[in-house]
DNA sequence: ATAATTGAGGACTATTTTAGTACTATTTAA
DNA sequence: TTAAATAGTACTAAAATAGTCCTCAATTAT
């Protein structure tokens, strides 16, 4: 599958988390205690959203994390790319340089197409949409008669 | 980044280039002396590939591969799947169960969409896309004046 | 028929990546 | 000034991935 580390899926229960709770400022502690995720482990997650912009950390006594902006500005894609850096499928669609595969490698271009794609995917879900209701089609779509087997 | 394995990027080239070549059948050892890539591996992503009826084997003395259709009907999408099976971003997304994780998720349906956004992505390219001319669009962009420099 | 060529399948190993931990420094409120 | 909290860095362990090797099966040419 197009993996997503785990880490990058803690940082969404994180956000997840803190954009439902109403408290504006969280610990790096209570965030451990809540979702279950190791402290050095949430820890290292919130610095990296922080270095990103999505998150703001006072320090101190009292200090804590709190959300950059409101759910609706935070996008899916700048949560990723804050934990596994730039969204692309392929190396050589980062380094601008190409790769060395010498023989049969015109396929960048074409690749950027695709990056491009996936990239406007998640950029059109928020943090906000995340949190919603979900809409669980699969289950809506359960034939009645599976019921009774 | 969104990683796809060495692997699939092989793939790519690989087909690329069965794809471009007129020759309808390839050996294994054929393909590995135009791409660069290392006999071993070649016939293990052949051997997927074939699996997945992108490619057809031919046994025996003259044998080799063939692509099992042409170019326009093999899809980015199935290439990837072939080699890393069902494309989502998350775990929770393909094993229908939902994850064990207690607190803070309730937004698997959510991903779910995004899932089938970036499928219908990669669905959306084929084979024949690739090898076409890429646009290239950053070097049309470059301004001039960075000539002069 | 038989030998040569080519793919199929599976098991194994090494490498790389990722996750997680520990420790130390820095900042701020009480 | 002390306690509470984040920041940063370096290290360790575990898991995933890549890559290799070996044996078996099939086909064709001699």
């Amino acid at each position: 599958m197009l993996r997503l580390s785990k880490l990058t899926d803690y940082a969404t229960v994180i956000l997840s988390f803190m954009a439902r709770d109403k408290a504006q400022v969280h610990a790096a502690m209570e965030i451990a205690a809540v979702t279950g995720i190791a402290l050095p482990t949430v820890s290292k997650i919130m610095k990296l959203l922080v270095n990103a912009d999505v998150l703001i950390s006072t320090r101190g006594a009292k200090g804590g994390y709190a959300l950059a902006r409101i759910p609706e500005k935070i996008s899916v894609a700048t949560v990723i790319s804050a934990l596994e850096g730039p969204i692309a499928l392929t190396e050589c669609s980062i380094s601008q340089q190409g790769c060395e595969q010498a023989s049969g490698c015109d396929i960048r271009g074409n690749w950027n197409l695709i990056n491009q794609t996936i990239n406007n995917a998640l950029e059109s879900v928020t943090l906000a949409d995340l949190i919603r209701p979900a809409a669980m089609p699969e289950e809506v779509l359960i034939p009645v008669a599976s019921l009774y087997r």
